[in-house]
RNA sequence: GCAGUAGAACGGUUCGCCGCACAACAUGGCUUAGUGGCUAUGGUUGGGAGGAAAGUCCGGGCAGCAUAGGGCAACGCUCUUCUUAAUGGGAAGUAGGUCGUGAGACUUAAUGAUGUAGAAGAAAAUAACCGCCUAGAGUUUCGAUUUUAGGUAAGGGUGAGAAGGCAGGGUAAGAGCCUACCAGGAAAGUAGAGAUACUUUUGCUGUACUAGUAGCGAGCUGAAAGUCCAUGUAAACCAGCGAUAAGGAUGGCCCGUCCGAAAGUUUUAAUCUUGCGCUGGAGGGUAGGACGAUAGAACGGUGUUGGCAACAGCCCGUCUAGAUAAAUGGUGAACAAUGUCUCUUGUAGAUAUUACAGAACCCGGCUUAUAGUUUUGCUGCUUAA
């Protein structure tokens, strides 16, 4: 089992302060000019906001009733999104640019249950390719000034 | 032992590591005169989904709104008694029907009018068309026949149904007219808490449909209810004050200047009404937070009393989730149960599976889903004694 050293495994928390859950966060994560990813079964839709203080990333996950009519099955699949982002979160913060904070949304794509190691790689490809844009779009933005 | 039937209980366990929401404590920070409050935490400890948490089908609590009192309409329920906070739940019973060898299972049950019906038929409820019988009159080929007045529900035909069925007596012919048996109704008696059961009496007896009617119940909405805090402010509303104004524009600010609202009713004024300005009140919406919101018709008891039972009383013990984009998860191992395979046939090995399903204001019931396990009563078959 490859693990980072205990400092990493201890870093690897999600409380409750890391959740994206304010209403109005949400709308704009869903609305205004959000960038989206997908590697399937999951999209990912994000955007960068300024960082100020606290978590430096938000994040939600979200199962569609269409996708799953047992409430169980959406907890199911919740759980192990949330679980293997919590895993693979520390190398994705730490390679953020300086004073930028990103709010993210995990959507849940099929229709049928996938096993963990799928979930698995596709939260953690998701995550590159979300911080290979945010560094490019951070990149660009410093040029342009 | 096998098969079945009606219930009841359980529905994975243990250890390690990482994580999640909640509570208490600890530590730090801010604040207060102080108790305390707020806040943070790679800290410690604690407990953290269900028998159905599901469907949202009933009922209750709780909340808001409505409401003098009563009635009608519309709605729900419908064999009896008991039980429950409860009206459709539960228990014990009653009378029928269907299935099963049986234990049992399923099912029906207020009452039906003075209303409606109609192909057929004379007639659908004060029944006489044909037929049968009696009497009178006429005709007569003396066989009968026509007609009038009556009696008659046995026979014919129609119909789902024709005056309860069937047999005998009876009669001019017939008829519950009388009698026996059978089915139903009514009354009385006996038993029962009652639905009912049994006995006796009574000649009382047409079919189908309709909830019209009777009794009982119930205001409406639903925790996205509702209450509060902070933020913040358009129009409209209420109260007070003003109009010799308040206020606005210009301007960085002050002075100054300019703008600025009165109208109606009435002879006039006041009052009043409408409008204007200000202040205060009250207040809709948006996003945020707190309460509601978890100790109760609670749960457990081979405790006890009453009861056939559901259940009720008393006694003893226990504290048992509380989130809000919504916690209860991931992982490593061991075990358990069940199925399959292997051969060394066992307290073996390998492998697979471990259901239905996730609290959302709280309770009670019902219904539906459910791998597997345990257990009680009873039934049938078989074997042994």
């Amino acid at each position: 089992m490859p693990t980072g050293g205990i400092k990493d495994i201890a870093m690897a928390r999600f409380p409750k302060s890391e959740h994206l859950y304010l209403r109005s966060e949400i709308d704009a994560l869903f609305t205004s000019g959000s960038t989206s990813a997908s590697v399937f079964p999951i999209r990912g839709v994000f955007r960068s906001v300024p960082y100020v203080e606290g978590p430096r990333v938000k994040v939600l996950v979200s199962v569609s009733k269409r996708h799953f009519r047992l409430a169980t099955d959406r907890n199911r699949i919740k759980r192990l999104m949330r679980e293997h982002y919590r895993l693979k979160k520390t190398d994705f913060i730490s390679q953020l640019p300086e004073g930028v904070g990103i709010h993210i949304g995990f959507l849940w794509l099929s229709d049928k249950m996938s096993d963990q190691v799928r979930i698995e790689n596709s939260i953690s490809t998701l995550l590159n390719i979300i911080s290979d844009k945010i560094i490019l779009a951070s990149r660009k933005s410093s040029v342009g000034q």
